[in-house]
DNA sequence: TGTTATACTTGACGCTGATCAACGAAAAGG
DNA sequence: CCTTTTCGTTGATCAGCGTCAAGTATAACA
């Protein structure tokens, strides 16, 4: 669900960028009680973010895709306002928040896509909790597939054949389901036909009825 | 749980800023087909956010109250991206953004505040995802009522016995229940002694126990 | 390579909260 | 003022999904 970064864009930030530091799969990246320094942008692979509470429960916020900015939850604040892992082996480039805040007063436009890229977010964040809070398990499930498949898409890779970066809990908590009720939708799914899933393997085999399970979809067509 | 306004930011704001609109009990602000031009900041009264889908279903996604600023998910898109309604008589004071962005060129320390705004604006939405999908009916009402009663506080008005500004089903929409539910939540805790609800009035008996029934709370003293 | 931890699947059961229905109370509107 | 909506409450019923439990497959690791 979040966003790229334009090509041009990035052409005119590359000397302060710090290039390609590597992550590896379940390195940690930063937490809430790391100083705020940097937004960073996924290169290759995949992270996720998460809010971990006082209690020790995880809540999955979001999971960035290349091409996608991790970080801008976090420009209010000392800290990081979640805590981002990597999901496999994660290249990411590194944007100092201070040194992008004096380029931004010199490129209004690069000003102009930071408030783009941020107000998105929070766009994005609220179509999440509509989701979480009107729609069923298999709607849930539906959206996500097809978030990543077009997603996907967006990098030139297969929108139908990919593989999941994530585990099924991951899955479960950011939808805000029970693993076990994931696991049932998923080989629901595939007796109906609609996708094909071995693991994280998955295969989209009927996409306009992934569509049709999303409920909006249903309700757009349905009246 | 949105955000207020330092004052001596205001001050410098005050040329660029067109004062005063008073808005009735249901009246329309903008919806998502509006263009986008402003952002408001409420100064008396109280307005709801909602983003309607093609299915013409509704979603609320904030209330917002006085010093609060209202449009900061619209600045990526050529119209606005939700639909704002007064809950009550409602003034506000509207931000032309084209003169904010002139503005935050000149004042670094503007371009600040709005990133911390917006920023602060995604922490909330994912605080409410949160609500929406780990908790049980009870913990997010009483989640919405201390979250409106500090809000209050803030205010320099009772925290602990206030008027609810919008009707049942808009809170019921908000959290992702029911009206009959949120109606039973509300008798359950009047039987139990944690508020008195009358209608939109409502007074606070025991702030203890509501901070009680919000998970986050328990979790952390019961481990 | 065997061993253990982690990930995933499947079934049985119960609870929270949605839905349907009906009614009382307050507000709007003529 | 009475009528009509809108709003709020309460009860009965039921289903979606969480929880518990057990078992299988895959990956991590020594």
């Amino acid at each position: 669900m979040p966003l790229a970064i334009e090509e041009n864009d990035l052409d005119r930030l590359e000397d302060i960028v710090q290039q390609g530091k590597i992550y590896n799969r379940g390195e940690h990246i930063f937490d809430q009680s790391t100083p705020f320094k940097s937004c960073f942008a996924v290169k290759s692979g995949s992270i996720k973010t998460s809010i971990i509470t006082e209690g020790g429960e995880e809540q999955v916020t979001g999971f960035f895709m290349p091409g996608e900015l991790v970080g801008l939850d976090s420009m209010s604040g000392e800290t990081y306002a979640c805590t981002a892992k990597a999901l496999e082996r994660t290249s990411l480039c590194e944007f100092p928040v201070d040194k992008l805040q004096e380029l931004t007063i010199k490129l209004p436009e690069l000003q102009h896509h930071m408030y783009h890229l941020m107000s998105q977010e929070i766009q994005n964040s609220h179509q999440l909790a509509m989701l979480l809070s009107k729609n069923t398990a298999e709607e849930r499930i539906a959206a996500l597939l097809l978030s990543l498949s077009s997603r996907f898409r967006r990098r030139r890779m297969s929108a139908t054949n990919f593989s999941l970066p994530m585990p099924r809990n991951d899955i479960a908590n950011f939808l805000g389901l029970a693993v076990e009720t994931v696991s049932r939708v998923f080989t629901r799914f595939q007796n109906q036909g609609i996708i094909r899933a071995k693991g994280r393997e998955v295969e989209l085999l009927d996409v306009e009825a992934l569509q049709m399970v999303t409920r909006d979809f249903a309700k757009q067509t349905c009246r």
